[in-house]
DNA sequence: GCTCCCGGATGACATTTGTCACCCGATAAA
DNA sequence: TTTATCGGGTGACAAATGTCATCCGGGAGC
């Protein structure tokens, strides 16, 4: 028997999720959230053998979420579900330990089956992902990053700075680098690129 | 009866939604697709009163679907899910004579019953949009939209040009409208600006 | 002690972006 | 026919952005 949680963020695939996997005879569902937080709550109060996981939730991504269970509550198996076939995703997902990493567009008849396999041991990488996993890791160092997620909303060099208390000429300096590093010709092709391969 | 068919291209959601459904005895699903194209030929195969269909597809989008139904097919309701509570959104989907404009994160057991209701005549709109609906109407024009679209992918006023076969100011003017009449900081902030509000 | 590296800052410079006033030719309205 | 209007273009200028070389004040390592 699987003692499920389940954390998605979309009320509508939560509940289709939810009642879908309780028609499987193996699986029991002990609870569900919509945030990250309450998650975290739930795990806590029920103690699930798996959690399935959105990664883009409100107040706490499922990737935080499997480091904290990684740290807290070990014992807990963590599949990811996601939309996002980033690769800097996956690869941080694997460094918390998750044991599964599947896409949305998974056929839904799969996801049962792939719940089990992971449940006696195996782990379970959606195909597609499973080979750009470890090819590229990211380049960007913490300053770049956040200057670049800051950019990317529209901000300003003198913004920035502002927000950072650096000065505008660093800015520059920094959304330099990462430019570079990236090899794109302006910031917003710079944020694309990080943000496409999950490195925001 | 309601003999409903089914587009949505993330997979796991469109098999949930499939099986969940089902189970509804006064729903007949006649076909699902994942793509707008084999949408409309299921369409046609299928003769379905009612189609419920994601907006951002590969191929036709939910809201292109639906106006050439209101063409072609204008019996067929059709009710649009999506995740984007975006106001040009609604606006061009109620123009194409949508019946229902749900939101992903309604709760899934509301679902089956929305669509009852919409059998019978009524129009549903998810209250969180309601609202928005008739304030503010698209501000750019089919120019201003392209290029921003490009410029918000990362190109330079340049590329934009050449791609267009416009002159570089040109596109500069262009932009410079755009960003004056979103009341943005610069193009960055317009690109999210006219993106959020679907008038892109 | 003395290096060497690192985060951050400067200054100088070229390029791109944003703003504005104005021009041109075609088309539509008077 | 004359006049608006519209899509597109130009030129000039200011501001923001991108690139570099260089500098400074700590640590960390020797």
């Amino acid at each position: 028997m699987i003692r499920l949680f389940l954390a998605e963020d979309q009320t509508l695939l939560l509940g289709a999720l939810a009642r879908l996997l309780q028609l499987e005879p193996d699986i029991e569902l002990l609870g569900q959230a919509a945030d990250g937080h309450s998650a975290r709550q739930g795990i806590l109060d029920q103690q699930p053998d798996m959690v399935l996981s959105d990664i883009e939730m409100p107040g706490l991504t499922g990737l935080e979420l499997a480091e904290w269970l990684q740290q807290e509550q070990p014992q807990v198996k963590v599949v990811i579900l996601t939309t996002f076939a980033r690769p800097g995703y996956l690869r941080r997902a694997l460094e918390a330990g998750v044991r599964g990493y599947l896409l949305k567009d998974t056929p839904a008849g799969q996801l049962a089956d792939a719940l089990r396999r992971i449940q006696r041991g195996e782990r379970v990488i959606d195909p597609e992902l499973a080979l750009t996993a470890f090819d590229s890791k990211n380049p960007l160092n913490g300053r770049e990053r956040q200057i670049l997620r800051l950019a990317g909303s529209g901000l300003g060099n003198a913004d920035i700075g502002q927000q950072l208390h650096l000065a505008e000429g660093t800015v520059r300096n920094y959304l330099s680098e990462a430019i570079s590093k990236l090899d794109a010709g302006n910031r917003i092709e710079a944020y694309r690129i990080a943000r496409d391969q999950g490195w925001l």
